[in-house]
DNA sequence: TCTTGCGTCTGACGTTACGTTAGAGTTTAG
DNA sequence: CTAAACTCTAACGTAACGTCAGACGCAAGA
């Protein structure tokens, strides 16, 4: 008995023996995730018994929430910070379960008013929605700031009327494709050009903070911590747009 | 001014008085989820306050988990059972949330055993998903089982061997598609072949209780409670199958 | 040996809720 | 009259498979 080894198992048998479908074998073999270790002149594939290990782990990473992707790469990279994956990983799934409890006191007071007032009330309905969607969008940039500076965003956000926000929200969409073409464009920080952009940008910072170095403080503390945002906030710019800006600022006239 | 009528909003303004954006107007216009009042010759969409509250009540209902499917059948059908459908919705997330807790809790323990021993042990970690993932298998199905019955099932489950189980199982699948085949024919629940088919499903059925009442009253409890099982647990077979069961056992001979 | 029956394979579309170009027409301020 | 700022439709991309459809493989009975 020459190639003899070990038993090999075809789709079924072996997906069987972990619990997942024939369909999701051919899948994680198209990934690239899980190849059999053979398959026969026919094309079948054969899995051996050392194979059932590889799609347990797959399947409990899966099952604690890693995409395919990334189950793929943490696989492939080895248990390199296995430790701080897993935080991470929990961390994303903690604001996961947040924002169904939001979801869930929603109802709740839903149900409530539903239940009491005959009028049904769609709109007192919206009403709570909102609220907890706002609570829930202040909470999370709170914490960098302090009660100070939040008080003083607060009163602020009050007074500057809505079309002048609206404006300014235009001109950082502008600005930051300005800096992103230049950027791209590999253009020298110190240039006029570069200098013209990293001008406006702080006079637009200054237009948020009203030069209160309390909010200037909450800001920076924020975007230090920009890897810890939850996931449902978009970065405004990437690190490209901020490495520019870092040096263009470096050159700056003082 | 004759038409004058109320103010008309192109769809970025009214995107931005609502928080969405202009794609998503376009996709609930093609979904037929929420049509804009007119179109301007230029085919422009074009919105009226009123089709704010619509928009707010969709977004309210996507914030609470609705797929948008089930949004636009809500809102058509009127606010019905509104109570129910909250009550139902809210069982859903929290069966949801309960799966994050789970693998909250995965990592946790994942996290201690990296944390201690030197060997980072993937066999440990799978282990862990493989416990917790059984617990929460078990968990929703005892609850419909006396104590008495669950260790009958136990005990049963430890001393059959595993070939005579998958055996059966098969026999299920075969006889349900059986059965699904005669209840789309129409045939005679009183026929010899419907009898037939009851026959070999009291069989089955017997096969699982073991003769143990105890068992078939748990069994019985479940299969009427099946609205309520969790997502995660496909039904066997469907109402037809087992309404014409229902039919066949009635014409058996006792 | 031919036919069953069961199993496997490779496409390829369907699902969810939009994001993101791409190409083209519209409206409006200067 | 032109450029900026908008709008429209069409269509691909996303995640993780489920679900056919059509074709081929393999072991056993007639």
């Amino acid at each position: 008995m020459k190639g003899s080894s070990e038993k090999l198992f075809q789709a079924r048998k072996f997906a069987e023996l972990t619990g997942v479908t024939v369909r999701t074998l051919h899948h994680y073999d198209h990934l690239g995730l899980l190849k059999p270790s053979r398959y026969s002149r026919a094309g079948y594939r054969l899995y051996r018994e050392s194979d059932v290990a590889r799609l347990e782990q797959i399947v409990a990473l899966k099952f604690i929430g890693f995409s395919l992707n990334e189950i793929k790469e943490l696989l492939n990279r080895g248990p390199i910070d296995l430790k701080t994956t897993l935080r991470q990983q929990r961390e994303a799934i903690t604001e996961k379960r947040q924002r169904l409890d939001l979801a869930i006191q929603a109802i709740q007071r839903a149900e409530y008013v539903v239940g009491t007032s005959k009028e049904h009330g769609w709109e007192t309905f919206v009403k709570i929605i909102e609220v907890i969607n706002m609570q829930s969008n202040m909470d999370w940039t709170n914490k960098y700031y302090s009660d100070e500076a939040q008080a003083e965003i607060a009163k602020r956000a009050a007074t500057i009327p809505r079309d002048v926000i609206e404006q300014s929200q235009r001109d950082w969409a502008t600005l930051i494709k300005e800096v992103e073409a230049a950027a791209a464009a590999d253009e020298d920080p110190a240039s006029e050009k570069s200098q013209a952009l990293a001008a406006r940008w702080s006079e637009l910072i200054k237009g948020f903070t009203g030069g209160n170095p309390e909010i200037q403080k909450g800001l920076n503390k924020m975007y230090a911590d920009r890897n810890n945002w939850p996931a449902s906030m978009p970065r405004p710019f990437d690190d490209a747009v901020q490495a520019f800006i870092v040096e263009a600022m470096k050159h700056r006239k003082r």
